[in-house]
DNA sequence: GTGTTTGCAAAGTGTTTGCAATTTA
DNA sequence: TAAATTGCAAACACTTTGCAAACAC
């Protein structure tokens, strides 16, 4: 993967009123350049560090929000006290793993939601999570 | 309502081998007491106040979870960085106003879900919990 | 240059913990 | 009276904030 990818990402930092400064071009290759991820500032925070990008826990919490309020990142709610990123912003759901903290996605298509109540009035419909919880059975564990 | 109904209580409290001490037995008046209820540890902390019950912080969040884990409260989880505990433990769902963060139940039978994922191997299945996000229209506001 | 962004350290939430004093069975 | 429970205050984990220095355009 060469640098030129970013072109794309620069361009949706610029449609957010964000500059592309150093520190949000290398979160930026670190959270999309693997495939779709589930991270918390701290973990991003981790890998910046193992990646000797020097930035700073702060700016690790204002790019993910100025991430997600420009559209790249969806949070992700799944316990309280912790707050997940997904790097997949596609309709979609969730597996997580009560047991290990652990989330992954389940594809739109794989759950079918054949009904759902009236909005209350005067609201609008933001989205529809599904969190399928689930825990590891202890026999034949296969992680 | 006389203290009676709270034989039943105090039935659940003792399977779970907790004492009904005056503390427990005096949340679990403010929680039950009215309909189905959906608050936090200092919600319940504070109505405690008002009611003139003198209950610590510490021990508002022991009860609850002392309470979860018997099965009395289900915890809910739509926002990180707070915890609300729902006194409805009956399967249903949940709205979810992103504006206010006040939640509200969606009978089970509103909601129908059609098709899930398999499990991945070596899981159980938890719960499947669903959150309808809403937030309010700013015309025709309601309340 | 001017306005944006960063990093630091301090402050803020919400929650948990350690432990002596109190209460329950 | 032995074991469970409570309350307090301190500790915690995670997140946000204020502000001066550094940076982008």
């Amino acid at each position: 993967m060469t640098e030129r990818p970013y072109a794309r990402v620069i361009a949706q930092l610029q449609e957010a009123g964000l500059r592309p400064t150093r520190q949000r071009m290398a979160l930026a290759k670190l959270l999309f350049e693997p495939g779709n991820r589930h991270l918390t500032a701290e973990d991003l925070h981790e890998e910046a560090k193992s990646a000797k990008i020097r930035v700073s826990l702060a700016t690790v919490y204002n790019t993910l929000h100025q991430f997600t309020d420009a559209g790249l990142l969806r949070e992700v709610v799944v316990e309280p006290g912790r707050a997940y990123f997904d790097t997949n912003i596609s309709g979609h759901h969730h597996f997580f793993y009560e047991d290990t903290g652990d989330i992954h996605d389940i594809p739109e298509d794989q759950v079918t939601i054949a009904q759902l109540p009236e909005l209350p009035d005067g609201t609008r419909l933001n989205r529809v999570d599904v969190v399928v919880r689930v825990s590891h059975t202890g026999d034949r564990e296969d992680k």
